[in-house]
DNA sequence: CGATTTTGACCCGCGC
DNA sequence: GCGCGGGTCAAAATCG
């Protein structure tokens, strides 16, 4: 698999809603320029806020991303001191509001169910579902984990977030010349999914959607998790306060030319150069995208200076960019 | 040889 | 009811 990031930000933690959905982990990331969490609507109205389409009534990520968002700027996209609730979509959106409809969906809708759910009752549905492959899913509507959704403008399309994921399906997407791939983790009793998809407004974007809630540690080795980079990619750190101690990790070289040469040799489609990773350590997103933008910025700063095989993640369209600060 | 990816088929929800 | 599109399955192919 693509995921075995030799880093990782492994931050027991964790006590976000964010962190449910994705524990402590690494993002191969070279670039985020947009990260939102995207509380219930109406709980919290990030999305009104921001201009947010909630993209769960969607057809395609895309409708989230029409409006090209720009690179150079990593806007906030909640208010600081905005929780996320756990059943919540994060979503990741673009910055410029100009999408106003905003509907509460179905999803939503089961989320709320999801909320009383157990961990447990979701493997036994989900195995069920195996099982029983036909009558899958006949009387309840599917249910939907909650979701969290970010950009990254990258070349790689899967992105290195620490887990192992198996794909299970690729599927083209309307209106766009690239795929959306479908992953699962590989972790046995976990369910949670992931989509990846990249923006045809943006070819350099990929839209990565997670779904459901790990049910085990990162199985990466939590050797090097904070040490080498959270704080000094400027992603991490923090910590303390329990705010937003999301951290990026930055991968060792070997492995990500490793990456780097799986997927040129599975992905012919697109390009890619190396498989960055970024690490959301514990992620309280209570303000969320305020100091994600800031880490973020920091983060991709960091990139550029340190080089080496960063470089590789480091696009030249990106270094063009006008560092923030 | 086991794990993972590929890919066509199938299922399901939704809008018309 | 039908067609479309998203999501998933699973057999075959591929890779390490």
């Amino acid at each position: 698999m693509e995921n075995k990031p030799e880093l990782k930000t492994e931050n027991s933690m964790a006590n976000s809603t964010f962190s449910d959905l994705i524990p402590a982990k690494s993002f191969a990331l070279p670039n985020i320029f947009e990260m939102t969490c995207d509380g219930e609507k109406g709980s919290f109205g990030f999305m009104d806020m921001l201009g947010i389409q909630d993209y769960s009534t969607s057809s395609s990520l895309f409708d989230l991303i029409e409006t090209p968002l720009m690179p150079t700027q990593s806007q906030p996209l909640l208010s600081p001191g905005s929780t996320v609730p756990e059943s919540s979509e994060v979503v990741n959106t673009p910055a410029t509001p100009n999408s106003s409809s905003i509907s509460s969906s179905s999803t939503e809708a089961a989320n709320d169910d999801q909320q009383a759910k157990t961990v447990e009752e979701e493997e036994q549905d989900q195995e069920k579902t195996k099982k029983e492959l036909k009558p899958k899913k006949k009387n309840q509507k599917r249910q939907r984990e909650p979701r969290f959704a970010f950009m990254t403008k990258s070349e790689v399309d899967h992105l290195d977030d620490g887990y192992r994921w198996r794909k299970y399906g690729q599927k083209a997407v309307k209106h766009s010349p690239f795929p959306r791939s479908y992953y699962r983790c590989t972790t046995v009793g976990c369910g949670v999914k992931k989509r990846v998809e990249r923006s045809y407004a943006d070819p350099s974007i990929v839209v990565t959607t997670y779904e459901g809630t790990h049910t085990h540690p990162c199985p990466v080795t939590p050797r090097g998790s904070l040490g080498i980079l959270p704080e000094t990619a400027g992603f991490g750190g923090g910590g303390g306060g329990g705010v937003g101690n999301s951290s990026f990790v930055i991968p060792q070289s070997h492995y990500q030319h490793h990456v780097q040469q799986q997927q040129q040799r599975r992905q012919q489609s697109y390009l890619h150069n190396s498989t960055p990773s970024l690490t959301f350590g514990t992620t309280n997103f209570s303000s969320p995208s305020l100091l994600q933008e800031r880490r973020i910025s920091h983060y991709t700063s960091s990139l550029l200076r340190d080089h080496g095989l960063l470089q590789d993640m480091v696009q030249s369209q990106m270094q063009m960019e006008p560092k923030q600060e």
